[in-house]
DNA sequence: ATAAAAGTAGTAAAGATTACTGATTTTCGA
DNA sequence: TCGAAAATCAGTAATCTTTACTACTTTTAT
């Protein structure tokens, strides 16, 4: 992966926040610097760098992207209501009770997803 | 909630399937019944029915929604290849390594989504 | 210095979701 | 059973999000 000003940027702007942003706001943010960035290069290395494990996608289940520039183990809240997404200690063994009790949130649900490539797409790649 | 033949129907397609589909895909599915049902029909009654807890979303962070009508705990995985959704058993413990020799996946990631209210939007409810 | 490879801006197109309006259906009490 | 209020719908348009494409620029390694 070649350097760029771009990527640089976008990364910046990950690592500087703990929004977990949506493609569009990282484009707003990285405009600041480099004004006529295209909305395209910002997908495009979002893609790269979540390829490259350097960054990571944050699945909350609203038909939008999410990226957090924090790859260490840790959790997610999605607030249904303000649409905010919090860190959460990782913690597989926190139920719903625990995680109110721990974070003063009120949960509704608590999904797993698990994400790579399933045992007909290992066959294929031979 | 009223009743209507359009969101029984719908119903019917996602407790039919393992899929884990898209709104696309439940219209296409309930239009063989329904011909002229309307895809802001699948969409309203999809949210309709989340919010009553009668369906659930599944987080993948494709960018699209995609519901199951299995109410019941468990996880999903997430193929990026071929980016079909399997069920998993819910199995909080499971570790990468874990899941990978009980199912023969190959994988990247797990990620711990908690949805609800948070701390600031329930101040603001009183 | 220079040429191949990688990356970019700008634009267009596609895909997914929401909003709106007048008509239809459901519900429930008279 | 009837009729009106409330809920829901079909159809369409608009908006939001993501991907695709092309000619130009930057990076890299010789």
């Amino acid at each position: 992966m070649n350097y760029s000003r771009q990527r640089e940027a976008i990364i910046n702007v990950l690592k500087d926040t703990k929004s977990h942003p949506s493609a569009a706001w990282i484009y707003d943010r990285v405009r600041i610097q480099i004004p006529n960035i295209s909305l395209g290069t910002v997908y495009r290395n979002l893609a790269a760098l979540e390829k490259e494990g350097m960054i990571i996608k944050v699945p909350v289940g609203d038909a939008r992207e999410h990226f957090d520039g924090d790859t260490t183990p840790h959790s997610h809240f999605y607030c249904k209501s303000c649409e905010a997404i919090s860190d959460i200690p990782f913690d597989p063994s926190d139920t719903l009770k625990q995680a109110e009790e721990n974070h003063g949130f009120e949960v509704h649900s608590v999904t797993y997803t698990f994400t790579g490539i399933c045992q007909n797409c290992l066959k294929d790649k031979v």
